[in-house]
DNA sequence: CACCATATGTCATTAACCGGCATATGGCGG
DNA sequence: CCGCCATATGCCGGTTAATGACATATGGTG
C-alpha cells in the first residue's frame, strides 16, 4: 500500500511549503526551524521526498529560475496536497489527543 | 539512528497500552478502535513492534498466563514508555499545530 | 465438519529514511 | 591565494519498520 502512513519528516516537509512556496534547501532550512532544530532534513531524505510527492501529485514545481548559474526549483503545495496535509494533521492530532487522554486516565500513580 | 520518529503504527501500540496491560491480540483489535478501524495491525507489524519496544524497554511482560492450553503473553507499558509516548505525543501534537496554523494563515484562498 | 475468532509467531518483500559522496558557485578568513 | 563554509541539487548503498502471506493451535458455532 502506497497509503502508508506520513512519517514525520514529509509530514514537516508539506508544511514547510504550507504558507509559501520555498526551494529545496530552503524546505531543509525550514524544517529545522519548525522543528526547533531537532530534524535535520538529509538531502538523500528531502530530494527523494520532493520526487515521490512530486509523483503522488501533493506538491508541484512553482519556478526554475538560475541564479548565479545555478539552478533554484520552487515548489507548492497542490490542492490535494493541502487536503492531504490538512487531513494528515487532524489525524495525528486525534491520536495525540487520544494518547494523551488515556496516559492521563489510565494507571497514572502506578509507576 | 533509533531515535527516528515513531510511526504511526507503534505509536498506537502504546496508545493501547496507556490505560490497562493488554495481550497482543487484544492490543490488534484496540488499536483498531482507537484509529475508527483504520489501523489494523498486521501480526508481522505487531509481534515485530513487541520485541523490538521490549528491546528498547519501553514495554515489559506484565504477566504470562495459560488460558486454554494457550499462551497469553501480557504486555504494560514502563515508566521510560510512559515518558516517550507523552513526548511523542506532545512532539506530534505540535507538529499537526504548526500545519493547521499555516495552512490557515498562508494563501489559503489561492487553489 | 468446516469455518471463524482467538492467539502467537516467522519470513520475504517493500518503502522511507539515513549517511555519505559528488558537484558547483560565491564569500570570508587565514 | 587557498581552503572552508553556506548555498544548492542530486545519487546510491544500507538500515529499519511496516506489509502481506503463511504456519500452528484451540474452542465455539453453523
Amino acid at each position: 500500500m502506497t497509503d502508508r502512513a506520513m512519517q514525520e519528516p514529509t509530514l514537516l516537509l508539506l508544511t514547510a511549503l504550507a504558507d509559501e512556496p520555498r526551494h529545496g534547501y530552503a524546505i531543509a532550512r525550514e524544517v529545522e526551524a519548525i522543528s526547533s532544530g531537532r530534524v535535520k532534513l538529509r538531502t538523500g531524505t528531502l530530494y527523494g521526498a520532493l520526487e515521490r510527492l512530486l509523483q503522488q501529485g501533493l506538491i508541484e514545481v512553482h519556478s526554475e529560475e538560475v541564479v548565479d548559474s545555478r539552478l533554484r526549483r520552487t515548489y507548492t503545495l497542490t490542492s490535494p496536497g493541502r487536503t492531504a496535509l490538512a487531513v494528515e494533521a487532524e489525524r495525528i492530532a486525534a491520536t495525540a489527543r487520544e494518547a494523551t487522554r488515556r496516559l492521563g486516565a489510565g494507571k497514572a500513580a502506578t509507576a
